[in-house]
RNA sequence: UCCGCAGUAGCUCAAUGGCAGAGCAUCCGGCUGUUAACCGGAGGGUUGUAAGUUCGAGUCUUACCUGCGGAGCCA
């Protein structure tokens, strides 16, 4: 293997990529990558191959190549990793509008048995070859367009005057008191928990540099088991000091635009692969609508009379999932509900001066059913007001002392947000679960591979 | 945690309570333009686990396990 190793360096064309296939139209090139399928007929073989940046058809003819050449790869099983060097050729019949003319094979390694073939599988089957499930044209496609969320989000903030300032991921207690957390041994027999959210630190670092962003990994120990939850997720989350419940929203609408700008720039062929509509994408440009919780009541309620919704929504609740789909259904853009009842909010919420009962947040709700995709708003900046939160949702205060600092050392309005980055990618993508949006999601269920 | 559905060959599925099957994958053979190629042949099974009903259980009953869909909660 390795002398032959040699004589193809030697011998062999620069390597080329799949993707720069048109730029070499009539040369000789070489590609590294693996079988995606073989079709033989005889005297003629159609290896496809892969390499990471697309797929090509290669056409091997007997009589061109050498007996050795044309014996290992008419024996070559789907997932065989090899090398190739032929002639790039136009032709209308191939799905890229390219072709390579084989001349010479290197086979690395040869495999006989890869388990995922080209028909239907279950979900449970793909997820436990999940390592391997990654390899297929839609998974591929998919962690494409969430690449390019993540570039999308990060050139958008950065651009704009954000500065990155990552929150722990260790945490000694609950960001939110709410939901579920993981806890974990830390040492000295104290107990950590991994964080649910970066929000109490990311206000101590917008108060160091004005406007800054986390970007990292997060856990909800919730048992959700629906598609748009993962126990562990990615999420960015936006803090600007002196901003308010306004600027949130205006925030969300150009991000959440940029994005799909981005995606529908760079990502046109993956979204071909996975047949999403560019309309939809087109259409997400500000001014985003935007609704009062009271108005978004009433139209529940409207729902429920013409029978379109099951249950009759009470004033004061969190939406449900098809409260929330209901609400979006009437616009091809996203819809951001504002000003909730405290009740169902987090306790650093600020509150309308005007109505106490309600909270200066937000949530932006996306259209075809994907749900939340961002929550945020503007935080309470009183001393006093925190520490009566903190009391009554039960939560120690001594944990909170160097929170409550930041209302004693220059308190100012300041508001952010939080981004689901799969729920965005699942929504970008046009695919029913979060499950695929990430390369390895940890869910319920689901802790490997 | 609750409600519903499912588990049969490596995979996707079929089989009135009566001999456990097909397609794909694998192996062998054929084919010079295939597009999930096609054609012929071969191998491949403790029907999720345990108990029960029955002359007889893949099929009916109960429990458990595993997964899927949804709810609640959330991004």
């Amino acid at each position: 293997m390795a002398t032959e190793s040699k004589t193809l360096e030697t011998t062999s064309p620069p390597r080329t990529f799949i993707n720069q296939l048109a730029q070499h139209a009539g040369e000789q090139v070489t590609i590294k990558g693996w079988l995606y399928n073989l079709r033989s007929s005889g005297k003629i073989l159609f290896p496809q191959l892969r390499d990471g940046t697309g797929v090509v058809q290669c056409v091997a003819l007997k009589n061109s190549v050498a007996p050795e050449v044309w014996n290992a790869l008419k024996g070559l099983g789907q997932e065989s990793a090899l090398a190739i060097t032929g002639t790039v050729r136009a032709d209308e019949r191939a799905p890229g509008g390219y072709e390579i003319d084989l001349l010479h094979a290197e086979v690395f390694d040869e495999v006989h048995d890869y388990p995922i073939t080209p028909k239907e599988h279950g979900t449970e089957f793909l997820m436990d070859h999940r390592h391997l499930w990654l390899r297929s044209r839609r998974q591929h496609a998919i962690l494409k367009v969430r690449h390019t969320v993540v570039k999308a989000v990060r050139d958008f903030l950065d651009a704009d005057g954000f500065t990155l300032a990552d929150a722990p991921i260790f945490t000694p207690a609950a960001c939110e008191g709410t939901t579920t957390l993981f806890e974990v041994d830390y040492f000295e027999g104290e107990k950590a928990y991994l964080t649910q959210s970066g929000q109490l630190y990311n206000e101590a670092t917008a108060a160091a540099f004005g406007k800054v962003y986390c970007f990292g990994p997060t856990f909800r120990a919730e048992k959700s088991k629906t598609r748009r939850h993962l126990t562990e997720f990615w999420m960015v989350e936006p803090e600007m000091a002196y901003a308010t419940l306004a600027d949130v929203m205006t925030l969300s609408e150009r991000m959440l635009s940029a994005i799909a700008a981005r995606v529908l720039e760079d990502r046109g062929e993956e979204l071909k692969i996975l047949e999403r509509d560019p309309a939809k994408l087109e259409a997400i440009v500000p001014p985003f609508p935007r609704l009062h919780y009271d108005d978004a009541v009433k139209l529940l309620h409207e729902g429920h009379n013409k029978g379109e919704l099951e249950a009759r929504f009470e004033w004061g609740g969190d939406f449900g999932a098809p409260d929330e789909t209901y609400l979006s259904a009437n616009y091809d853009k996203p819809l951001m509900v504002h000003h909730y009842p405290a009740a169902v909010k987090a306790f650093y919420m600020a509150r309308d001066s005007e109505r106490p009962e309600l909270a200066l947040g937000v949530d932006v709700l996306a259209p075809e059913g994907y749900g939340e995709v961002i929550g945020g708003g503007e935080r309470a900046t009183s001393l006093e007001f925190l520490k009566e939160q903190i009391a009554l949702h039960d939560l120690p205060q001594e944990a909170f002392e160097w929170y409550l600092d930041l209302r004693r050392y220059g308190s100012v309005p300041h508001a952010g947000f939080g981004m689901g980055i799969e729920r965005c990618t699942a929504w970008m993508c046009g695919i029913e679960h979060v499950r695929e949006t990430i390369p390895f999601p940890r869910m319920l269920y689901r802790l490997r591979p």
